[in-house]
DNA sequence: TGGGAATTCCC
DNA sequence: TGGGAATTCCC
């Protein structure tokens, strides 16, 4: 949004010639002369102390605008501002401030670059001329112009560098012609080669065709910026003040692969189990197969407390994508596997590279349906049935016995519970040959540091982490990490306590890989690495609203309060914790019944925040 | 296959010159014009009596070879021979026959038009020279040539038109000079400005450009043919007889839109309800919407005597093609919808306007499920339970009492069966909003024609026409058929039995609108019409294997054998029918158990062909 | 204008 | 070479 000013700016010859042949003023050398030596001109600041300046008051809009190549002819609309809508159109603006009377400005295109250089291709409208820029006079009142005629004239890809030859050859004739002749009414269109052959030397020729070719190759026709100048009429009726150019944000040629609108045609499924892993066939617009994703989100809503935004995306390789026009991926997993009823998110497609998004697309997570029967027959392991049962005491209770078993144990059922996962679908009722899909859960991910190296993991999303398994020491002799002494059974037995400990449940962790962290040198002698095995996890409370009893409770302090989604924690007056009843029970319990069986990788208890927290030890 | 003969042949000046500056002769004028005079030298018969000509022994394969631009470089394989395979290629080739000696063959492209003319795109490959085409020498024993690297060089459409003017220009500057000097070494390549200035007029520039230029404009880039040429050497060596040129037939670049492989890439599906009707989204590569089917076909095999070949297409608009690359099509009706298990077929993609097909893909028919308790439920009319019984004599049996109630009883059935029909389906097992799909039976067609037209009906594939409503007469008074004295409630009592005598069951009829057909004139001065509703359905045996009995039979004509599908008709020594026992029932019957549901158009009997026919009547 | 496809090129 | 996409054009 913000004006960009320039350093330097080279000036399309072609311009000089049309300010000079103006109707307000006569040819003027003085002009010329300023305009070839611009680059020191323009070397103030805009809006510096009393001095006029130009400023862009509605940029032109960088998405969705297309180029047009000549074969198409002309009047196919403007560039649009940035702030246009459909019923409310705008277009590029720019105002002269600091000054009033006569003023010509001048509009032309450069490139998208760091450094913009004129760019080949042509700004066409009713104000624009053959050499494509475009003219327009403001004041003396109203210091305003909107351009509400902005067309880009894509060049041919083959033509860029004789064309910016022309133009460079315009530009040197001019300079030479003028420093020749001292004054001369420029007309580039009749410039006979003869003129051409006067003012340019073969070298000149090699010179500037030798620059248009390396331009021209640099030159990304894709996008534009849009450069206003503006020439203030001084005392004498000719237009020799010259404020400082400004070039305005991006214009992207919606036809450009790679800033082309983004849209979902048609999908041949607007559902799919909450578990993930449904292949859907969408047809899109031109995407590139590289650079493009499918995103499923939830937008944020007051129930949540704007807290759930959640957002995933769909699984495919660029194989996947089908000739710029068909993408076929797997739905990824919802961010809570034990919904009870369908939700409502979205799809859309997201460009890498720039962000750009598609319209959305409704799709509809489905409650997973385990069959049970197959369940209990498939698995091997046993999975219990939680009916998670918090001894000890409630807040304000005395402690009881038994103490907490530790992280150990919710690890070890949890993965039990992964191995025995089975997910039975039947995508058809009328088929006779029902298959059982095994959806295996992602594999792990592993990674490891060699000793004194630092070991970050982390989880993108909302995901966090969950640690499999550890090693510090040393398990093969070829690894990455070198060793002169090697051993194979180099483990430190504090592994995976040391690694869980940092990183279980975060979204990110860094542990270094030394004997100090790890207790103690397991191999001493021998170079080590640490090596672990996580996953990345999405959580979902299980226990939310589920049937919970305890000892005994006041109502307004219920056991169902522990489950209910809700994280405050103050009980007098605001009510928002289960309590059991003071002093009725000795050894006060509380407890849920899940009412399933699920994959549990943690048991998170929350303590009272107002007042009087006492230590709650827990057990299974 | 056959080779292609041609009146007239344009032959590129270029060529000239390359068998004029060849290795083994001198320059020779002779040739020249004879060359040029070729349209006379040419008009002999190939194979005349005595005659030497040249014959094409492999064609070029018309399909699946590609043009390739400047751009692409050299060296992308020749065109292939038509009798090519993976392992066992084979190229275009031709013979000398009747001749023995040293000879040379000239090969070039030609358009392909009924009067080819010199092609625009060039010939590439070893043998080929800068003027696009090849020259080979053969003999003087082997009198064969084959052609293993004819690249076609796709030029580019912008320059066809100076292409096509600068091959004139050489070829009139060629005869130009040679009339002239009688005898030059030609060097075209070199040919100066001032040698064409010398001997082309501004006028003969002018023809050459507007000719060029029109014959660019219709020329087809996608298409080709090769033109074949000999010259013989005659007895001082030098190659003066010319052989009536061959043309190959066309050869089409398979990169081309129209003429492109065609092939399925992916499906989201691949099997469905035999009822049809699924969607199915099929990802392709490029194909053109208004110009391109899905194609579902069973093979013919064995057990069906190589008489149920079957094919159906899917049902898609142009607006169901996705940009050229994916197309959603709903599933056709599988020809028989009583199948009980399984049945596999193929879809392919054909193009209509060549017919070109591309690999098939299996598909998988699944048998209808008809939820039983939701059926009895919605349908208001019940089906009977079809326990077809036919009584009447057997062959050779007496005939029974109990006239035949005519076709109108079976078409009642069928009609009301047709309004109960219902389809559920489920295709989400996890989905909590199971659906009713109710699919109706496609609407009947109806067609009309005025009195004293004749009204055509017909049915495309192996259909056959179900004739649902008929009436002669007039039923409104706003009738394409227009009344001067209308009535609303003209109808002919005979009209629909009529129109099913002549249509019923039968791929194609056509009855008169006239009162003579109908048995009179159901409304005397006013203006009548003809109008049918039918349907074309496609019948299946349901009765096919199903239990059968009869009174008593011996077990060689046992009541199974009316129903095992074969029609053959022989009793004696042949039992291919079944056959009551003689003279053993008075009223002898026989009847078969549906085991089931069914609509039932139509019940044939098929009388023994061998002998002692006598008449059968049934009643149901 | 936007939709859509043909043409041409790139690797 | 074939696969794939960018470029250009058509209506």
């Amino acid at each position: 949004m913000s004006d960009t000013a320039l350093e330097s700016v080279e000036l399309p010859a072609s311009l000089v010639n049309e300010i000079i042949n103006g109707e307000d003023g006569a040819p003027d050398i003085s002009l010329l002369q300023k305009m070839t030596g611009m680059q020191h001109a323009m070397n103030g600041t805009p809006g510096m102390q009393g001095q006029p300046y130009l400023q862009i008051t509605e940029q032109p809009k960088s998405r969705g605008f297309r180029f047009r190549y000549g074969c198409e002819g002309p009047s196919h609309g403007g560039i649009p501002g940035v702030h246009s809508e459909k019923n409310r159109k705008t277009y590029p603006s720019v105002k002269i401030v600091g000054y009033q009377g006569y003023a010509r400005i001048v509009v032309t295109l450069m490139t998208n670059e760091d450094q913009p250089r004129p760019h080949a291709h042509y700004l066409v409208g009713k104000q624009c001329n053959e050499d494509g820029f475009c003219v327009v006079q403001v004041g003396p009142k109203d210091m305003s112009a909107t351009f509400r005629n902005l067309g880009v004239l894509h060049v041919t890809k083959k033509n860029v560098p004789s064309i910016l030859e022309k133009r460079k050859m315009k530009e040197l004739v001019a300079a030479r012609r003028c420093q020749e002749t001292g004054k001369i009414i420029l007309d580039f269109d009749n410039l006979s080669e003869d003129d051409s052959n006067k003012y340019i030397t073969e070298q000149d020729k090699r010179q500037i065709v030798k620059e248009s070719q390396e331009q021209a190759k640099q030159m990304d026709l894709s996008a534009v910026r849009v450069c206003f100048q503006a020439f203030l009429q001084d005392e004498n009726g000719t237009y020799t003040r010259t404020l400082q150019p400004v070039i305005s944000d991006a214009v992207f040629d919606s036809k450009a692969p790679n800033a082309s609108t983004l849209k979902i045609c048609r999908m041949d499924r607007h559902s799919g189990c909450v578990t993930g892993g449904d292949e859907v066939f969408l047809l899109c617009d031109k995407v590139q197969k590289d650079d493009i994703q499918v995103r499923f989100y939830e937008e944020a809503d007051e129930s949540t407390n704007g807290g759930s935004e959640w957002e995933a995306y769909g699984d495919f390789g660029p194989a996947d994508v089908h000739r710029q026009f068909a993408i076929v991926f797997k739905t990824p997993l919802y961010h809570n596997v034990a919904i009870e009823r369908p939700i409502s998110v979205h799809v859309q497609l997201r460009r890498k590279s720039d962000g750009e998004l598609s319209d959305p697309k409704p799709f509809t997570y489905q409650p997973q349906q385990f069959d049970k029967e197959e369940i209990g027959k498939k698995r091997k392991k046993t999975v219990p049935h939680f009916n998670t049962h918090f001894g000890g005491g409630g807040p304000g209770g005395p402690t009881a016995g038994g103490g907490g078993l530790g992280p150990g144990l919710l690890s070890e059922v949890t993965a039990k519970v992964e191995e025995a996962r089975v997910e039975v679908r039947n995508t058809r009722l009328y088929s006779l040959e029902q298959r059982l899909v095994f959806t295996t859960v992602p594999e792990h991910e592993t990674a490891f540091t060699c000793e004194r190296g630092t070991l970050q993991l982390s989880c993108s999303d909302r995901k966090t982490l969950l640690i499999v398994e550890a090693n510090y020491g040393r398990t093969t002799a070829s690894h990455s990490c070198a060793c002169s002494t090697c051993r194979t059974n180099c483990r430190a037995a504090t592994s995976l306590a040391v690694v869980r400990a940092a990183c279980q449940g975060k979204r990110q962790c860094s542990v270094t890989a030394s004997s100090s962290v790890f207790g103690g040198d397991p191999c001493y002698g021998v170079q080590k690495y640490l090596e672990v095995s996580y996953r990345c996890i999405t959580e979902s409370n299980v226990a939310l609203r589920k049937t919970a009893s305890c000892s005994s409770a006041p109502s307004h302090w219920g056991p169902e309060k522990a489950v209910d989604g809700s994280r405050g924690t103050r009980v007098t007056w605001y009510n928002q914790c289960t309590h059991t009843n003071r002093n009725r029970v000795y050894q006060p319990w509380w407890k849920v019944d899940l009412g399933g069986t699920y994959p549990v990788n943690r048991v998170s208890v929350l303590n009272r925040g107002d007042c009087c927290v006492r230590p709650l030890r827990h057990r299974m």
